[in-house]
Formats: C-alpha cells, sequence, structure tokens
DNA sequence: GCTAACCTTTCCCATCGTTGGAAGGTCAAG
DNA sequence: CTTGACCTTCCAACGATGGGAAAGGTTAGC
C-alpha cells in the first residue's frame, strides 16, 4: 500500500505521515524496491489511531504515550485513564480561559453604544482594565493565549 | 525609557517588544546615542494595550486592526464593537470544540474500570470510534486541534 | 516502446508567537 | 579601571502543518 492510499485510509496527510515518521512518533515504514514507503492494514489502523487522538485534542507527546500503552499488551488500563483524565482537566482549563475571555469581551460590547460616537469604552478598557476582569495570571494566561489559524 | 523598563511596565518582554517593532505592529522606537531604544509612557500605554489584547486571545493581526482604530481619533465605535462581536464568535466556537472532546473523553473515562485488566475502553475507541461521537468536521477539527505548550 | 498523467522521494521554506543563546557594545556603581 | 547589569543584532528552535521544487517510479492508453 502506498503512501497515498494510507493517507486517504487514514485521513492522515502523507505530509504528515512522513513527518510521524520523521520524529519517531511511528517506525520506519517498509520500503519497496522502488523505494516507496509500504503501508500494511495494521499501518493504517495506527494512523486511524494518530488521527482520532488528534481530533480529540491530543498532542503529539501525548499520543506517544498513548502509543506505547497501545502496543504494550501488558498496559494497565489505570495507566490510560489517568493520562485521559489529565487531558480532560487540561482541556477544562483552556475552556475556563476561553470563557473568561468571552464574558470579558461581552460585557465591553454590551456597554458599546456601536454607534458613529467616536468614544468607545471597548478600546478605553483595553487602554486601562477597569473592573480587574483581569484574565488569570501572566503565567496561566500563555495557556489561554492561543494561536489563531487564519 | 529603556526597553527593560518599558517591558516591566507595559508586561510585555523585551524580546517580544523587538520583534513587534520588527513585523511592524508598533513603529520604530526612537534610539539615544548609544543606540538603545527609547520609549516614552505613551509607548508603553500602547504596549499595554497590546498586552491586554493579547490575554483577551486577540491574534496580533486582530490587533493590529484595534490599534489602527485606537490610533484613528475619528474611528466609529461600531467598527471595534464588529471587531469584538466577531472575536467573540471565535472564541465560542473553539469553546465549543473543547466542549465536544472533553465530553467525549469523559464518556470513555466513564467506561474505563481503571483497574489492571489490560483491556481498556479508551485504547479501543480511539482505535474504532464506537458512537460516531465524533468531534465535528475534518475541516473545523482544525479549529479545535489547539497547541499544547509545555 | 513511447508518452502523458500521476505518484513518490527528499529537501528546503513558511507559518505564528515566543523563547533562548551568542557575540559584542553601554552604562553606572565600586 | 573593573565588574556586572543592561542593551544591541543575528540566528535558531519550538509544534504541527502546508507549499513547492527537482528528480525518479508506475501505469494506462496509444
Amino acid at each position: 500500500m502506498n503512501i497515498g492510499q494510507a493517507s486517504k485510509a487514514s485521513g492522515v496527510s502523507a505530509k504528515m505521515i512522513r513527518y510521524y515518521e520523521q520524529t519517531g512518533l511511528i517506525p520506519k515504514a517498509d520500503r519497496k524496491d522502488s523505494g516507496y514507503r509500504d503501508y500494511s492494514p495494521s499501518d493504517v489502523h495506527m494512523l486511524r489511531f494518530i488521527r482520532r487522538a488528534r481530533d480529540l485534542g491530543f498532542s503529539v507527546a501525548e499520543i506517544n504515550d498513548l502509543l506505547s500503552l497501545w502496543r504494550d499488551t501488558s498496559r494497565q488500563s489505570a495507566d490510560v485513564k489517568r493520562i485521559a483524565q489529565a487531558h480532560i482537566a487540561q482541556l477544562q482549563e483552556r475552556i475556563e480561559n476561553l470563557e473568561q475571555m468571552a464574558a470579558t469581551l461581552s460585557t465591553l460590547v454590551d456597554c458599546c453604544a456601536g454607534d458613529d460616537r467616536p468614544d468607545c469604552p471597548i478600546l478605553a478598557d483595553l487602554e486601562e482594565p477597569s473592573g480587574e476582569q483581569e484574565v488569570p495570571s501572566p503565567a496561566t494566561a500563555g495557556t489561554g493565549r492561543l494561536r489563531h489559524r487564519p
């Protein structure tokens, strides 16, 4: 099975499959005489595992942990549960940060007349934060300051 | 005022101040004879504006828009309101994605005994997604697939 | 067998916001 | 004058992904 077919079958782009191999997340694929990478159905299986975990928001590092457990037939259910729970906590922390941001912005928007007047309460608040409805701490604020993808 | 003092006063790291200048988000700073950048209180004011907007989750591109409006004394309150509202919508979309992820994971965790048995429902679900409690679409899933900072 | 269309390979570059370091110049206190 | 804290520029890295070039492999139709 060529990389393109494995890609379609797994939902992971060919680029990313090579990247995952390069960074050691997945083992080096077999090669055909032509030099083409050759994938088995079980490779595709693993790729779909990765894809699904990415969709659930796991980082590649976390997926590495999950894959070790997945491959380890003597793994303990408790280990997986622990990883998943930690991830849920992470997700909820991020959700709270985002909700805090949205709440602050909503407050500002509600105060904003939205008319033609040049004095806008939103800008005023950005200049001088009012009710110290401040986003958490500078440290944890970084966690909430997410990348925006255009 | 040196860059270090401006940094402390604004909460923006010196590195980032230089970066913002380099990318044109803020104008080039005045220089002292020594070549050191020289900041005025109003520069610090602008930096704090930026810092606060970052904390509220605005991207640098969005901050650019806000800064233009901020500097433009004939700006319309409505413009700012529109940007803020769009941003709130963005935040809420991301929150929903994260909540969907957390819900799926919670379901899995609840099904997981967490004992020593090696058959873990979480891993099983990652292998073969069950109830199609699938995270949105591949396209929008990208929006939810956020960067993790270690 | 030839050609066109498509696939794969490796390699490099870009993104976004941020941090780190190296090599060297400046400043203020001792 | 020396020392240490600061500043300068430049270069690289992170994580996950996409884009593209140049070169070679595979396959279908003629």
